[in-house]
DNA sequence: GTAGTAATGATAATCGTTTTCATTATCGTT
DNA sequence: AACGATAATGAAAACGATTATCATTACTAC
C-alpha cells in the first residue's frame, strides 16, 4: 500500500503544482536532521537533477514556507537555514539552544510534553483573540554554550 | 537619588567602554515599542548626535546582542530587527504572531505567566544538561493574519 | 605625558537573496 | 491531439543589507 505524503492535501489547498523539483526539495529536507541553507539544499538537489537551480531553490523554499511546510531560521550567520516542519507532538520535534557569541545550535528534545499544554493553551486563546491562524511556532533560547562561558 | 541604568554592570562584565554612541543606541532601543532595524536606529542616533556613523550602529548591536541586552530577530522582511531584552517577568516582556504571507508582526503578551513556569522549568534543566547559560529566550507563532486567510 | 588599546567613520567590498526575462512544462478546454 | 492560458524554471544581472579595511581619534593605565 503506498500512501501519498501528507504534504500533497498541502499542494492542493494552495493551488500549487508539486513538480518534481519540489518534491526532490522537500524529500531533502525530510531526509535530515541538519539546517540546510539554500546553498546546502541546492548542493543536494543538483546532484541528484542537475537541471536544478539556485533560484529555484529559493522559489521552492519561499513557497514551502507561506505553505508552513517548511520553517526558515536565522541564526546569526549570515544565511537562512529550512527545516521542514513536524508536529508538535511528532517524534522529531525539537527546539534550539543559541549561543550568541560562537552561534553553535544545540537541538534539545526535553520538556515537549509541558511545552505542549502551553503552545495548545497560547494557540487557543491568541486564534480567538487576534484571529489569527498558528501553523506552526518556535522557541530559541539564547545564552552562552560550554566552551564560550 | 540617581540609579545607574542596569546596563552599566553588564558593561563592566564584559570589559567594554560605554560610550556616548552606544548609550545613545541604548536609549533609543529603550524608548520604543517598535522593531528597529539598523537603519531606523541610525536615522535616529545620527540625529541625536550627527557625528554616529552607520557602521558603528552595526557594531554596537552586535556587541549589545553578544551582551544580551538586544536581540535580534528576523521576521523575513530582509533586514535583521532588534529589541531591548526585558527581563521575563516585566511588564513590556511579549512575543510575536509572525504572518508568513504579509510578514505582518503582533506583538502579544497574553499568558506569560504561563509561559514563565515553562521557561524557568526549561531553563533549568537545559542549563543543567547542556551546561548551556540562557540568558534570553524567544517564542514565535507563524501563521496566516486576519487579512491572509 | 606617553604608550597601548579600544572605538569610530568613510568607503569599499562581500555575498546571500531577488529580480528580470526568455523559455519550457503543465493544465483545462475544445 | 492541438490550442491558449498560466505556472514553473534557469541563467544572468541587479540588489542591498551587512562586513571588512584602514586611517584617525578617544580613552585608560602606568
Amino acid at each position: 500500500m503506498h500512501r501519498r505524503a501528507w504534504w500533497h492535501n498541502k499542494f492542493n489547498c494552495f493551488g500549487a503544482r508539486l513538480t518534481e523539483s519540489r518534491e526532490i526539495i522537500i524529500n531533502i529536507l525530510n531526509d535530515t536532521d541538519e539546517h540546510l541553507s539554500a546553498e546546502d539544499i541546492y548542493l543536494k538537489a543538483h546532484k541528484k537533477n542537475p537541471s536544478i537551480g539556485l533560484t529555484t531553490v529559493y522559489r521552492t523554499i519561499d513557497l514551502l514556507t507561506q505553505m508552513s511546510i517548511v520553517q526558515k531560521f536565522d541564526f546569526g550567520d549570515g544565511r537562512a537555514r529550512y527545516e521542514l516542519i513536524k508536529s508538535s507532538s511528532g517524534k522529531n520535534h525539537h527546539h534550539h539552544l543559541v549561543c550568541v557569541r560562537c552561534k553553535r545550535i544545540i537541538n534539545y528534545t526535553e520538556l515537549i510534553k509541558d511545552e505542549l499544554d502551553l503552545i495548545n493553551k497560547t494557540e487557543k486563546e491568541l486564534s480567538k483573540k487576534y484571529n489569527f491562524k498558528i501553523m506552526n511556532h518556535i522557541i530559541h533560547f539564547y545564552g552562552l554554550c560550554e566552551n564560550c562561558q
